[in-house]
DNA sequence: TATTTTCCATACGCTACCGTATGCTTTTCC
DNA sequence: GGAAAAGCATACGGTAGCGTATGGAAAATA
């Protein structure tokens, strides 16, 4: 059989191969399809998003995709739950914290939203917020997830003893901050990016 | 000659008709496209401006589009550079201050910049920064775009009494957050949202 | 083993684009 | 007023993408 004989190209090749070592199938499922969506969101934006560059990616045709998926936008419903149930059960794990260690959870909540670190989760977060411009399902989740974020955050601020309205207000700078700065391009603005930083996580949290 | 009987449809039709009133022909310009095509980035983004859709908005074809441009790239560069040019202007207006006005002048930059006010403005500036995480050319336009912004708003910082290094930090929090906040949706986070900015502005420029 | 179900390939029609070629109608200029 | 140029329409070839139809092989099940 050696079946197809064409395989595009092997460096086109999917993740990993479809086949395990001895015979035996592995057929994708839905969440290795959302795996690889995800993948392609970061890289190329919802516009890069397409089932066929999909396909061949996971190394199989669209017939595949079509067999698992109704059509493109329940792939996208698909990201975004995957996309909103992960940034939850983050921001839970990241605002956890004992107390009287508040400020320093909050400073690392900074770091590990920077630009360095968590390349790829930032380029999903902005690949998402810029599909939220332009679709009303995207947009509610990145509204509610924006708003359980703040509100993880909030409680943060209040616990580390800030009047509510104040710790509103921080806790929107902050993230208002981390998104903002991985929008830009400042490499060449400073010599020491990391003094620059420092000084702004501490106007955010002090 | 009841060819195809289509014409897609009259609805279609153009923003307004090219013809003026007494027979005279008022010809498209390069320019009038550019205004065109950054209305189109405003409302559908970077992968919504497609020529073929920019010329149905003109009330014209693509047959003229080519006329005025070599291709799409060549519109897309022009469209960067009108941003360009006039993000420069604007920040050098927004910037010029008088002695002792440093402070309130910053007040003023932050507020222009709300997602409230300039909409359309901000609409663009996403648009083009989206565009420029996958396209080298206007990477570069935002590069140098920010550094001059950031440059202006570090002088006015230092005008107002700041040290070098605290002035660039805050310069480069003002816009982080400025832009950050119009990714954000956290109109239901707070029911006194101007309160809210009223904090965060005087948390970056005091 | 025979049959069904799962999973995927192939082929097709359709639409939206890009860019080119070519011709038609106005202006412009002599 | 005639020729040239400007400005645009129409038609064409080509690619990429969506979704459907259908068949075929492998796995599960009886």
């Amino acid at each position: 059989m050696e079946n197809k004989a064409v395989k595009p190209s092997p460096e086109t090749s999917p993740v990993r191969p479809r086949r395990a070592g001895a015979g035996t199938r592995t057929p994708l499922d839905p969440e290795r399809w959302v795996d690889a969506a995800i993948d392609v969101l970061a890289k190329e934006g919802i516009g890069g998003l397409r089932v066929e560059v999909l396909a061949k990616r996971c190394g199989v045709t669209k017939g595949s995709f079509y067999w698992h998926f109704k059509d493109r936008r329940a792939l996208l419903d698909a990201v975004l739950t995957r996309w909103k149930d992960g940034r939850i059960r983050d921001i839970e794990k990241t605002t956890a914290v004992a107390p009287g260690r508040e400020r320093e959870q909050l400073h690392y909540a900074i770091e590990v939203y920077g630009a360095s670190r968590n390349r790829k989760g930032m380029a999903i977060e902005l690949a998402v917020r810029d599909w939220a411009r332009h679709d009303a399902v995207a947009a509610t989740v990145v509204e509610s997830v924006d708003l359980y974020r703040l509100e993880c955050t909030r409680k943060l601020f209040v616990a580390a003893g800030m009047s509510d309205a104040e710790a509103k207000s921080r806790s929107l700078l902050l993230y208002a901050c981390v998104f903002g700065l991985s929008l830009m391009h400042y490499t060449h603005f400073d010599d020491n990016l990391s003094d620059l930083k420092q000084r702004i996580a501490e106007r955010i949290v002090s």
